[in-house]
Order: structure tokens, then sequence, then C-alpha cells
RNA sequence: GCCGAGGUGGCGGAAUUGGCAGACGCGUGCGACUCAAAAUCGCAUGGGGUAACCCCUCGUGUGGGUUCGACUCCCACCCUCGGCACCA
């Protein structure tokens, strides 16, 4: 080793410059300075980052993509603060497993790009007065620096940017396709409103009926949005997820967040009108208990049935709930209210007349925004009913005597006073009433969904324009793709004023109709991010095609992506509109694949010190910056892979982080030792180590052996202390075996092995490790080394000795030995004899495990 | 309230087609090296009992059960985290 005493550096950090500071190490001699100076280092690092980038080592090469791998992490959004603990952790990993791949032979196609639109960053512009481009530009540059610092296999020929105008041209290309094949249409629908921002609020803004930002309470307000129809796909959406090798829990989040639910429509005729009320119900057994009907106050059928003796009431009713707070609305604690419209529905089977009710427990976002009330099956309306005096009869009784069913009595039983239909169980009650309904055409199956249609328009200026524009004469005329990209103008005024902010863009919004020429008005609607993320990874493998999206063919080809690495947070957002968009890019020929991601996991999260989440404002957030400068790169990542169980994460250690430095220490001696034991010529005389060496291979392939299954699915610690175990046995071997006896190639094999092993986790380190022990560059171009099933044959394998279960003893016995022969040495064990003295009534051996004498 | 995941030493975490619980590491203690410190190396380390070795005993959230044998399977419950939440 080499040292490097200009540069040497001690734990605690920092620099100790040729000078004052260095004097008291002067008296120490050449060895001693040796052992305070680390070879691995962020110079490594550099090194190793300047020599890939030199030689294009990590450059995708489309020739071979009959081997690629399409792995990706889910790319980042380049917000104000630096790269964190949560994208090493993302990246770094999902890279590790990718470079093991690479190893293992494979193309691996690793790009890198930027969620560039959103909020976050105009936000940062309202207070600041810094442009969004200027801010998020700058930032990207950050990110694209510390990324490379990362040292992971990015492409960065690949990269993509969604605010830049060659990948938002596609954005709206897209929401065009779309809009042709009528899955893009405009509605007016309540939207969240924060006052106090005069702003809308994207939902993931809204948290617990509150602003994020502000605290405010937010409220809802109609305006004409743009809908995405993924709820045509919700079916679709379902069955696609039984084939994914995902997380089950995420594939439970995302058939919860759809919320398929069957059930009947009943049509209720209004008496004395034509009006029809359609109210949808899972319980059409329980029909003859409906006393009255709910609507939504914002139902459109609720002006026609009020009487004028309850208009005033109908009216200050819907007034009052949708001036409602958000807060308030959400709460289920809140005791439920409505008032009567005066109007009354007919029974379809009794025609008893049911007098129709609005109030706000009822949704007018979910099925039909209208119900029947079954008050004496059903905890909301029994509530409701008992608040304003409303007959509660019974219709479903226990099918068991002995089961309470007092009302209001919601599980399944056997129908009562239901007229003919009295006695049938309530599953075959609801298909017989349906029936009847269906018959009268009053009535039939229908299948309702707790998703929404997506709402993808903001009032917003950092997104990419809605390309459409609004003519008198022609309505709304979809911007010719010619003409695309629809630019954002730069320079707008974005200070939210309640209304979008291009509006105000005269640059901008004046237009001429592309359909008759006469002056028109462009779309002011931005598109939200999550419309730029739910394609992205559909345009990295082609991603500087200026005439398509992408090329089909070559897509084709490189999708679908092999494993994705992303949040949790993000199982019902991201996750289901990049399928969402998958299937609209199938059915309408683009892609011949209808799942985007085959293969999924989620990375945990790294909390702080303290155990919480990491945030600015609990002044707990560890930077990556800080141990990348003290220890390098590699030992971040490896610390990372160490300390925790991947899909889980955990808090922050530094003690760890010590730990896994003192590991890079421990091989780098190693290989010094190797050095020493090279230049003593060894004549490699093994016979007198033969027992080491049986060992030695042994760890080595069993480290090989665990260190690729583990890291296959994603369990990192448990190869990190594969690799430990590994290099523990190496040292074993040369403290217990004479060095005229060492086997030297023995070493040499096991040593490129331990190395081979650690490069995905430690790349930096492994390279130079490599370098050293005399291979060519790059270790990324050598062989993933492979187990050889001989060499993890023991002649003897240790058995435990449980005498009625519990173990009393250990005994050795030969790997080939019989049950008998088994028996026959444990009976003969000193210690085993105590307890099997009063005979044996029964034995259970477990090859190669245990024996186990019931006595 | 509903759905899902999870409770294992002082700590991070291993081990579940039922088969020696606590791999690997941290921390701690003792020892070696050193004038000394750092670094490094070695040994020990779940709790309790025992002067001590041997050994005994308890032990994977709690209480039951199945089994020769349960962290693992079954029943009931407690707690933590995540998601949804008047979805008819």
């Amino acid at each position: 080793m080499v040292p490097r005493i200009w540069t040497l550096r001690l734990y605690g950090g920092g620099f100790f410059c040729v000078g004052a500071a260095v004097a008291p190490l002067i008296q120490l001699d050449y060895e001693e300075v040796c052992s305070v100076t680390r070879g691995y280092s962020r110079d490594t690092d550099r090194k190793w980052q300047t020599r890939w980038e030199d030689t294009g080592l990590y450059q995708f090469r489309p020739e071979r993509v009959d081997e690629k791998l399409y792995c990706l992490s889910a790319f980042s959004y380049p917000s104000g603060s630096n790269l964190h603990i949560g994208h090493w952790y993302n990246f770094g990993l999902a890279d590790s497993w990718a470079r093991m791949k690479r190893l293992q032979g494979y193309e691996v196609f690793e790009p890198m790009g930027f969620d560039a639109f959103g909020l976050p960053a105009e936000n940062y512009a309202i207070q600041t007065g810094i442009h969004p481009k200027e801010s998020t530009m700058k930032n990207i540059e950050t990110m694209r620096y510390q990324l490379r610092e990362m040292g992971a296999m990015f492409d960065w020929d690949y990269e993509v940017v969604t605010c830049d105008p060659s990948y938002y041209k596609w954005t709206q290309w897209l929401f065009l396709q779309m809009y042709r094949a009528g899955l893009a249409y405009r509605a007016e629908a309540p939207v969240n409103w924060c006052p106090n921002c005069m702003t809308v609020l994207a939902n993931e803004q809204v948290v617990d009926g509150r602003c994020e930002r502000c605290d405010g309470d937010v409220s809802h307000r109609n305006m004409t949005q743009w809908f995405l129809r993924i709820t045509e796909y919700a079916d679709r959406l379902l069955e696609g997820l039984d084939d994914l090798d995902w997380p089950e829990r995420t594939k439970v989040l995302q058939t919860n967040w759809i919320g398929r639910s069957e059930g009947t429509m009943i049509r209720f005729r209004v008496a004395g009108s034509d009006e029809v009320i359609d109210a949808f119900t899972t319980r059409a057994d329980t029909l003859f208990g409906a006393t009255y009907l709910v609507l939504a106050p914002e139902h459109p059928a609720v002006g026609r049935l009020t009487t004028d003796e309850h208009a005033d009431d109908v009216q200050a009713y819907r007034e009052q709930s949708a001036a409602a707070r958000e807060v308030d609305r959400l709460s289920t604690e809140r005791e439920k209210t409505g008032v009567f419209t005066g109007g009354y529905a007919r029974h379809p089977l009794t025609g008893e007349a049911l007098p129709v009710w609005i109030a706000d427990y009822v949704l007018m976002s979910y099925g039909s925004g209208a119900i029947m009330a079954v008050p004496g099956h059903d905890e909301r309306d029994y509530e409701f009913a008992k608040k304003y005096d409303l007959p509660v009869p019974r219709v479903i009784a226990a099918e068991d005597p002995d089961t309470d069913d007092a009302l209001p009595f919601t599980g399944d039983g056997v129908l009562v006073n239901s007229d003919r239909f009295d006695g049938m169980d309530s599953a075959g009650a609801r298909r017989a009433i349906t029936g009847q309904l269906r018959d009268l055409d009053l009535g039939d199956e229908t299948v309702s969904y707790r998703l929404r249609d997506w709402l993808v328009s903001r009032q917003r200026y950092w997104g990419p324009p809605v390309p459409v524009i609004h003519c008198e004469g022609c309505g709304t005329v979809p911007v010719p793709e010619e003409d695309l990209p629809v630019r954002l103008p730069y320079d707008v005024d974005f200070t939210p004023k309640g209304k979008a902010p291009l509006a105000s863009s005269a640059e901008f919004i004046d237009a001429p109709c592309p359909s008759c020429g006469e002056p028109a008005r462009r779309d002011a609607n931005t598109l939200d991010t999550f419309v730029d993320s739910s394609w992205y990874f559909l345009r990295y493998p082609d991603n500087r095609n200026d005439e398509q999206p992408f090329d089909s063919g070559f897509i084709n080809r490189m999708l679908p992506v092999d494993k994705y690495v992303v949040g949790p947070e993000h199982a019902t957002m991201h996750l289901l509109y990049a399928r969402f968009i998958t299937l609209v890019l199938y059915d309408l020929g683009y892609v011949d694949f209808e799942e985007p991601f085959t293969s999924l996991t989620h990375q945990g999260i790294i909390l702080g010190p303290d155990g919480r989440r990491m945030s600015k404002s609990r002044g707990n957030v560890v930077s990556p910056d800080e141990y990348i400068e003290q220890h390098g790169s590699d030992v971040l990542r490896l610390y990372l892979a160490f300390g925790f169980k991947y899909t889980e994460g955990g808090a922050w250690e530094d003690e760890g982080i010590r730990a896994t430095s003192r590991f890079l220490d421990r091989v780098e001696r190693w290989i010094d030792r190797l050095d020493e034991l090279r230049r003593e010529n060894l004549t490699g005389e093994t016979g007198a180590a033969g027992d080491h060496a049986v060992q030695l291979q042994y760890q080595r392939h069993y480290s090989i052996r665990k260190v690729t299954e583990d890291a296959e699915i994603l369990h990192f610690n448990t190869c990190i202390a594969r690799m430990m175990e590994l290099a523990n046995a190496l040292y074993r071997y040369d403290s217990e075996v004479d060095d005229d006896n060492a086997d030297l190639s023995l070493l040499e094999d096991a040593t490129r092995d331990l190395i081979l092993l650690m490069a995905p986790f430690a790349p930096h380190f492994a390279e130079e490790m490599w370098q050293r022990l005399g291979h060519p560059y790059s270790v990324f171009d050598a062989e993933w080394p492979q187990c050889q099933e001989e060499h993890l044959v023991r002649p003897e394998i240790e058995m435990a000795v449980q005498v009625n279960g519990k173990v009393r003893s250990t005994i050795n016995v030969p790997s080939d030995a019989s049950e008998e022969e088994i028996q026959k040495i444990a009976e003969e064990d000193e210690r085993v004899q105590r307890y099997i003295a009063d005979g044996i009534r029964k034995v259970i051996v477990v090859p190669e495990n245990l024996i186990n004498f019931v006595v």
C-alpha cells in the first residue's frame, strides 16, 4: 500500500494538510502511517467513475436486445433539496441488482430521468420569484452530478426530462389519441379548492380535508375539467393483476382502490311524474325493507322532486352542504343530517309511496347518487331513520336462531315480511328479486366501482398545456398533431389568482381555430404530473425519436420492464395510471403488451435516527453527502444493503455505517496479505492444509450460492452477511495454515470470487481490487461465479439428538450413514444414554438434520 | 369500522413444504499489540439458576390447541405500522 500522507484522512473526517496539523504524526514510522491510511476512498470513486465514462462501459447495446434486461427505478423529482438517502436506497440497490444481472450476461438497460413538471417547483417559484424552469434545470444539474457520484450504471444517452418540449410533445400526443378514442372528455365536476392559496389542489395535496401547504380548510367548487376514462378499464385493470410478480399487498391495494362491487340498479318511479330515480344496492334481498329514498344533495332530480312547501328547506340544505368544509364532510362521526323533499317514489314491487329525502351521507360520485334506505339492515340508514322518526321494519332474520339479529342486522339471513320471497336465503333472494325487477323492466344486475375517472387538468402553470382549442363555432377542437407541441410560454404571471395562469397570457391563449380558422382560444389548463409519469418508461428506450413517441417495433422488444423498483406510496396512483395508459396504447395498437411492469419491488423507507420519517422540519434529515465524503460511495451503498431488510427500511444508525467501512478495510487488508503471500513464492504443498482447504471451498461455494439466490430476490442484507463469512473464512485459513502449506491458487480463486460477489454492492471498490489482483478491466465484464455443488457435500455431518423434542446432544455422522447407523451412533452417545435408559418408544430421523427419541 | 403487513436478544436483523432459534453485524465485557491512544487481532456475549465446569430451566406479542417436535400450522385476543373510510 502506498501511503498518501498528503491526503491522509482519519475517521471524523477532514483533510490533514502538510503543516501544523500533521506534526503529531511525523514521529510515526512508515508502518504506522500505513495502518491509518485507507486505500478505498472517494478518490477511488472518482477514478473509476471517470474510467467508466471514458470507456462507455455502461452504454446499452441495442444489437444485444435479445439479452436485454430492463431495470427501472422510479425517476426522480427534481425538488429544491438534493438527492437524499431514500434515492440512494432506491437507485443504489436497484443498480446493485442490475449489476449482478450484467455479470450474469444480461444486456442491462438502466435509464434515469427527471419527473420535472409539477406543483413543488411552481410553489417554490411563487415563494422565491425564481422561474420554475430555472430552478428545475438547476436542480436537475445538481442531481445529475449527485447521481454520478452514486456510481450507478445509468446510461445518460437515454435520459428523459418531462418538462422538455421533446417529451411533453408526446404527452400531448397521448392525450389527443385518447381524446379521439373517446377516452378523454370534459365535464363539470367538484374540485378541491383552497381559499387561502386561491387555487385548486390535486387530490394528493389534500390531507384529511386540509391544504397540505397552508393547512387551511379545503372546500369543493364546480369547474369544467378534463377526465380520462379509467373506469372503463376497471375490470381489465383488476384481471391483469393476477399474472404480475408484484407484492401481494400492492395488488390488494389496487383491488380495493378499484373497488368492484356487484349489485342491482333499481328504478324507482316518481309518483305523479315521468321522473325515474335509479338506486344502486348490493342488497336487493332487503328491497321490502326500503322505507324511503335518499338522494345526494347535488342529485340533478332534486329540483324537480321538491315541492313548493319544502323548497326553502331543500335549498338551504343544498347550500349548506355545498359550503361544508371538507374536514367536516369526511367525518363519519358526524351526526347524519337531511331534509325531506316533499316528493314520493313508488316501491317497484309493493307500489307503496316512499318519501324522498336528500342527505349528504349519500355521495353523488358513487353509484347513481341515490340509495334506497333500508334502516332495518343498514347502520347508516338506521341512524338516519331513528333521528327523523322513519319506520324500521325487519325483512331479514338470522338463519341460526342463536345469532343476535337485533336491528340493524346487516348480515345475510332468511327473508321475512317480503311477500312471496319469504323463506329464501339472502343470496337466493338477491337473484330472485333482481330477476323479477328485470321482468318488470324496473332494474337489473349491475357493477359499481369505487374508482372514479381520472381528473387530469390543473389550473396551474408548470405542466404540459392541454392541446385543445375552444372555438365558438366549432366547439372543442384538438390541436393538429403536426402543430405539437403546444409550447408552455415562459413569461407568465403564475401567482395564484384562482384561475388558470395560462388564461392571462395573450401570447398563449389566442389561436386560430384549426378547423375554421376563426379566432379562438386555447385551453388554459395543464396536465397533471401523473400523466407525464404514466408513460415515461415507454419513452426511455427511444428517447430521441422526434417522429413518434417511440418506435413500436423496438419498444415491443425492449418492454415490458423486467424489474421496477418504486416506493410503496405509488401503489394506487402512478402504478395504476401507468397500467391504464399501457392498456390504452395496447388497444390503439401502439404496443403489443398489456402490462408494463412484469416484476415489481417496493423499497422500504429509511427513517431518521429518531425512528421518524426524515423531514427538514423535524431536523432529522441524514444527508448522503457527508457519508460519501467521509467513507466513499460504496460504504454508503453497502451499509444500505446490509443494515436493513430491503422492503422494510428502518432508522438510520451511524454505528452501522462504520461497520461496513470496516468490512471494506478488512477485505482490502486481505488483498495486501495475498500480495505478501504471492511474493513468498509458495510451493503450493496443499496436503497439510487439506481440511482447511475443504472448509474454505465449502464457504466459498456456499457464499456464491446464497449471494446469487438472495440478491435475486433483493435480500441484500443476507448477501452481505455471506460475503463477510467468506472474508472471515479467508482470514481463518490464513491464520490456521502455515504459509509454506498454503494453497495459493485456492486463495486466489476464492479472493477473486469474493471480489466478484462484492462488485454489485461496492462497484468502485471492486474495480480497484480487481485491478490490484491483476485482472483486466473491467470487473463488470467478468463472469459471475458459479457454485460448484461438489464442494457443498461434506464427508461428515453434525446432527442434533433430541429426546422428547429437546436437544440433548449433537453427534457427527458420515454423510452417507443410514438411519439405523445414525440411531446406533446416537444411542451410544453418553449424554443421550441418560435420557433413553427407560426404553425408546419411537425414533424419528430427519436426514442431515436431527434424530428424535420418544421415550 | 373495514382491508393489508408485522410483533424474535441491549440494537439492526437471520432462520418458516414444522426439524439444533438468534446467521452476519453493531454494542458491551475481557485479553493481545502499544510508553500511550487510535486502528487491528483473539475470546465471550438471550434471560435465570450454579463458586465453577458439566448441566438444569425459561425463552420468538398474550392465552389456548394440533404434533414425536411449533418463530413456523389452527382458534381467540393484544399492540404497532400502512391503506381505505358514510362506496349503499
